[in-house]
DNA sequence: TGGAAGGCATAACATAAGTTGTGTTATTAA
DNA sequence: TTAATAACACAACTTATGTTATGCCTTCCA
């Protein structure tokens, strides 16, 4: 657990040469630690470096005018923080923890520094840019044409298939520290709708909600509600470096 | 009009050394007339190839096991279509064309070739996805937390604030050849929520139905109507090269 | 050249989801 | 050890948006 982060999630794409390794570990020099709901930075902040997450979880989001916000992303373990500032200056949204956490800052020229440097580096963080996009991708079905039930679901089963790709499985049972506000918001629902739905959920014994987060009591029965195709998570570097490398 | 759509769109970033812009020329060497409503791809099929637009409108999709569909992203001359597929073997959404078009395709192994001899370009390319992603969270909050009226004046906002980046713009009024049914599916809402929307908008002379397509009579009007905040299509490579190209 | 199909318009009705309000617990802060 | 929040629960009522249906144009092929 001490060993790079991102070494780890990164050897899951392709070997990695020793050089390479330790390029990876240049950007987790600065291991740091966070409490709960710290805003790392609000939308139109100076972009000025990326995260990567050690340990806890965090969510992307906008806060509209009126007061309401659309959360945008949640990120677990293992997961690039803040790529999708790239090309700006100011952040596109903001950043705050849900958990206490541990985070690695590494420098936006650092990240052009990398590419120069490895090439294959370079297709991952493109590879990992091309997934970002597909889980928006998954989002936006989600929220322009999915009932109140199965975004929950498919929501919730998309946390649990991309824990199950970067740490260990808690066999069928999983417990994820959202709370049903941040449902909503990432949902674009009301927190009482969400309660609704989420009780009818509970009704069926698909989730409960412990003292503190939600829990995944039957993680199949939740994907026939959501009708999950897992494919949008199924990213593959093989195709990309078919003949690039060797 | 004959000089390649990429390199322009790419000088638009950063000044392009010769040997930059043959590399990118090299990515347009077969332009290729296709009509309206070809489907390019469906979700599912392999990704083989990345497409940039010369001329034309198209659209990326998914349609639900239901017989609904979810419009993503709508393409105009000088985007690039297919870069969120780089990392999946198999296309993430569909893609059809709205007008007759004409395309340029290059093998995805290209890119990362491309990457390997630019750069800068690797950097603009990265810029670019990280510009799609921006304008997926745009469209992320606008189906999560917006009524209809602005969900559709914020779209229409948005098309013309891209075409008049990437094209010459016809003054206040501006043509899209848009459908009701296809801003039903970008949006989220039903075709009858969206022509009782439209009317409103064009009661209030902001937009127009003119034959084919729809019209718009006032943006400024559609902008405020939208509350929108251009920021999100704002990129800006000096950023990101600050130090690396000098 | 005619008919099928797609796009638009509008009405009547149905419903999923929003809003407001009021308690009850847990946390958190002082 | 209280106050003061934040999270959850649930009820009653409202509304934005969906659904179904019907008619009228164009456009496009066969």
């Amino acid at each position: 657990m001490d060993s790079s982060c991102i070494v780890k999630h990164f050897q899951h794409y392709a070997p990695l040469s020793v050089a390479e390794q330790e390029l990876l570990d240049s950007l987790e020099k600065s291991p740091k630690e966070y409490s709960k709901n710290t805003l790392l930075w609000s939308q139109g902040d100076a972009s000025e470096a990326f995260y990567s997450v050690k340990k806890g979880w965090a969510y992307s989001f906008r806060d509209m005018e009126d007061g309401t916000r659309q959360v945008l992303d949640v990120y677990v373990p293992g997961d690039i923080i803040g790529l999708r500032d790239f090309g700006f200056q100011k952040r596109v949204s903001g950043l705050k923890l849900l958990t206490n956490s541990v985070l690695c800052a590494f420098p936006k020229p650092r990240l052009t520094e990398v590419f120069a440097e490895s090439l294959l580096l370079c297709n991952i963080f493109f590879m990992i840019a091309s997934r970002d996009q597909a889980i928006l991708i998954e989002r936006l079905v989600n929220l322009g044409r999915r009932s109140a039930r199965e975004k929950l679901a498919h929501f919730l089963v998309e946390m649990a298939r991309r824990l199950e790709k970067t740490n260990i499985r808690v066999a069928n049972h999983l417990h994820l520290p959202l709370t049903q506000t941040l449902l909503a918001d990432a949902l674009g629902l009301s927190v009482v709708h969400v309660n609704r739905t989420f009780h009818e959920l509970k009704e069926e014994k698909l989730v409960d909600a412990p003292n503190s987060g939600i829990m995944l009591l039957d993680i199949e029965g939740l994907k026939k509600v959501a009708r999950f195709d897992p494919s949008y998570l199924e990213e593959d570097l093989d195709g990309v470096l078919k003949q690039g490398d060797k």
